[in-house]
RNA sequence: GGGUCGAUUGCAGAGUGGUCAAAUGCUCGAGACUGUAAAUCUCGCGGUUUAUACCUUCGUAGGUUCGAAUCCUACUCGGCCCA
């Protein structure tokens, strides 16, 4: 499933094919976030036109809305959202930490499950392990992520120690399902879809050990990072990945989830992370912002980013009064055409007029910038 | 021509003697965004500024008052009603 192209001689960066029922991703990859299953205000021939390898879905908010009554008798999410490419489900874990860690009157976290208020209309629903496995089934995604508790970073070490455990006790249950779901489903076992445990520990060494280890003896496809990758006044944490990535053998995928900023991806890369997924480039372009590159790729992405403290990348506000007037292109290298014809003037203008049409074209310039740096780390691991 | 109501900081619109550089919304200016409760949120928005400070401002010109966006007079402009 996992099938090594490249390693680094120099660094833990490596270069991988994997193999997924609907079809084969080159490692390191980048996949957006289609959280509702749908890429906001996108459509799937673009994600083509942009050679996109992945998405990621919710499991969380797909079973509050549509249900998975509903994804089911479309026959499963890839034609439900009529993306036939190899997609990811995250397993509402993240949804503990965003709902109830930041506003306790959302919910509450037991030892054996979860229980939410729904944000759509008050209902109370109920995740344990299994049914988040077993809704990932209904899915029928790829790649299937275990429920676990996303912790704050600033957690006490006692309850730090709580939330692990739990992390560890439903991956355990998760894996467990995963295994009941494939033989109940009779599922093909070269077309079986791959499992990811969720390494959480905060900023504690002792713990991501701990979680690491523990995960590594249930047994997984691949592990992850858990939890934010920025400590509370936003520094990369780049001291805990390294040292969580080295906690993970190479036979294993190593996924970053929640990450990040193009610098910190490709720091990630250079650590042995394979996998990333982030709402950045879609949300920041909704909200106005450009990303560009400012090397045009044409270095080593990794020597340069050690060498020197440029960042790879740069960001514009198009928003701003200064592009009023501007009508130079949005990116002349585009594969899109519509980012190669259209103006700044003329999306600053439609930012202005709060034309949906603005958001998609930032959207899709951001989504490109990452899918082309991705392709350019590639390039670059030697 | 007569009567009547009104004129507030980009717009709309509060405020009717001091706590008003003046509510609120919008516009405008900028910032944030990391497994998406996010087409969201934050800040700023007369000037000089470290300022609980000073200056300029509520149609125009005068006046009353310790003190006026608020009261009085005239004028200008606008809405409505009557001729």
């Amino acid at each position: 499933m996992l099938k090594i192209i490249k390693n680094s001689t120099t660094k833990k960066a490596r270069l991988l094919e994997i193999n997924l029922p609907s079809g084969k991703i080159n490692a390191p990859f980048f996949m957006p976030d289609a959280t509702r299953a749908v890429l906001k205000n996108i459509d799937v021939e673009t994600l083509k036109k942009l050679n996109l390898s992945a998405q990621v879905v919710n499991t969380y908010h797909l079973l509050l809305q549509p249900g998975t009554a509903i994804i089911k008798k479309a026959g499963g999410v890839h034609k439900f959202m009529n993306w036939l490419g190899p997609l990811l489900s995250d397993s509402g874990g993240f949804q503990v930490f965003s709902l109830l860690h930041r506003n306790k009157s959302m919910g509450k976290i037991f030892d054996d499950r979860v229980e939410f208020k729904s944000p759509l209309d008050g209902s109370k629903q109920i995740l344990t392990p299994e049914k988040s496995i077993q809704i990932q089934f209904d899915l029928g995604t790829d790649m299937m992520v275990c429920l676990d508790d996303c912790p704050p970073n600033d957690l006490s070490e006692q309850a730090m120690k709580a939330s692990v455990d739990k992390t560890i006790a439903w991956a355990r249950r998760c894996r467990a399902e995963f295994y009941r779901q494939i033989k109940k489903r009779k599922t093909d076992k070269d077309k079986r879809p791959l499992l990811f445990g969720v390494i959480q520990g905060g900023e504690s060494k002792d713990e991501r050990k701990r979680c690491a280890e523990s995960l590594l003896e249930i047994g997984f496809d691949g592990l992850g990072y858990g939890a934010r990758p920025i400590d509370k006044d936003g520094n990369f944490l780049e001291e805990i990945l390294r040292y969580t990535a080295s906690l993970i053998p190479d036979e294993y995928l190593r996924f970053g989830l929640g990450i990040g900023l193009p610098d910190d991806i490709v720091a990630c890369v250079d650590m042995g992370w394979d996998m990333f997924d982030c709402v950045i480039p879609t949300r920041e372009g909704r909200h106005g912002r450009l990303y560009e590159p400012i090397f045009n790729f044409q270095f080593s992405i990794f020597n340069e980013f050690k060498s020197s403290n440029d960042s790879i990348f740069k960001t514009y506000n198009i928003k701003n009064s200064k592009y009023k007037e501007d009508f130079s292109v949005i990116n002349e290298n585009s594969k899109l055409a519509v980012l190669r014809e259209y103006s700044r003037a003329y999306l600053h203008h439609l930012f202005k007029i709060g034309e949906p049409l603005g958001q998609r074209l930032a959207a899709l310039n951001n989504l490109e910038f990452y899918l082309e740096l991705m392709g350019e780390i590639r390039a670059n691991i030697k």
